[in-house]
DNA sequence: GCGTAGTGGAACAGCGCGAG
DNA sequence: CTCGCGCTGTTCCACTACGC
């Protein structure tokens, strides 16, 4: 498991050229140290692929998972509405105008090889003890020259979405809380870096689709992710507060939330809030 | 530790109805 | 007509949950 950065990209080997040029070019990185195994960098940044879980329509409507083979897609992409990327930060505390990024994951629920981008982000400012116990990241583990930076990792970022984006869809971002925590954090983020975030990137709230089932569904207890991970029987790998094992996590729970609001993979856009609507918010 | 949203309970106001 | 009762809706407040 990579320290700092997991980056994995799809479709066919972009990993080899937009990746490697978008290294050098923004964050430094030699393409040739990169693609030595045992690498510094390689240990950084190196692509994993898995056999994930696809989602596609019931008869009824609704977004179910389904297991895809590795590295097929059983949804085509006409089919698919927009690209449903499910994503967790782990951050230096409570508010983004005060603390940073320091881990940033992702899945594209569509599957597929490389579906998932992970990585440590440099804050460029110490982890309080209490973040640090909560998601065990220290300073020490990303106050290193050898961690990117947010504006480092943003244009890779930016990339690998639209590799994965199908043409003239757009990308559905899907995060618990997302409303008052993530969003706000990525936004700014983004400002820090001048940088505009996408007009066709849509927002959802996880946690308030959770609430609105719980009202239809005495059975559902709490509505954090951990509570719902029981309830629905969804364990994620590696330790909890991480941002992968949360974002798997969200991956398994989501379905059974939009199952359970009957909520069809239009009806999940419309529950979308746009970019600009968090920013009223925050 | 913080900020926000949601929730549940208490308190209150307003209304309708029946009894005297 | 007046009073009392009960029901309903609204408002406020305290508490809880949620993210790290």
């Amino acid at each position: 498991m990579s320290q700092v950065l997991r980056f994995n990209l799809q479709r066919n080997n972009i990993w080899s050229s937009w990746s490697v040029r978008f290294l050098k070019q923004h964050a430094g990185f030699s393409s040739g140290k990169l693609l030595q195994p045992g690498s510094y960098e390689k240990r950084h940044f190196a692509t994993k692929l898995t056999e994930t879980t696809s989602w596609h329509k019931t008869d009824s409507g609704s977004c179910i998972p389904a297991i895809s083979p590795l590295g097929l897609r059983q949804t085509s992409e006409h089919d698919q509405p927009a690209t449903i990327l499910v994503f967790d930060i782990e951050t230096t505390g409570f508010l983004h105008t005060d603390h940073r990024i320091v881990e940033f994951a992702l899945r594209d629920l569509s599957g597929g090889k490389n579906c998932t981008f992970e990585t440590l982000i440099n804050p460029e400012r110490n982890v309080p003890r209490y973040a640090a116990e909560a998601n065990n990241i220290s300073t020490e583990l990303v106050c290193r020259p050898d961690v990117p930076r947010f504006s480092d990792v943003l244009p890779i970022l930016l990339a690998y979405v639209q590799s994965r984006q199908a043409p003239g869809k757009p990308v559905l971002w899907v995060a618990h809380n997302a409303k008052l925590f993530d969003v706000p954090f990525v936004m700014q983020e983004f400002e820090r870096c001048s940088a505009q975030v996408p007009a066709d990137w849509l927002f959802v709230d996880s946690l308030y689709l959770a609430r609105k089932l719980k009202k239809s569904d005495g059975n559902i207890g709490l509505v954090n992710l951990k509570a719902l991970g029981k309830h629905y029987g969804v364990s994620s790998e590696g330790p909890s507060h991480r941002a992968m094992p949360d974002v798997q996590a969200l991956c398994g729970i989501l379905p059974k939330i939009t199952l359970g609001l009957k909520l069809t993979c239009d009806g999940l856009m419309s529950e979308a809030s746009k970019f600009y609507d968090f920013r009223k918010v925050s």
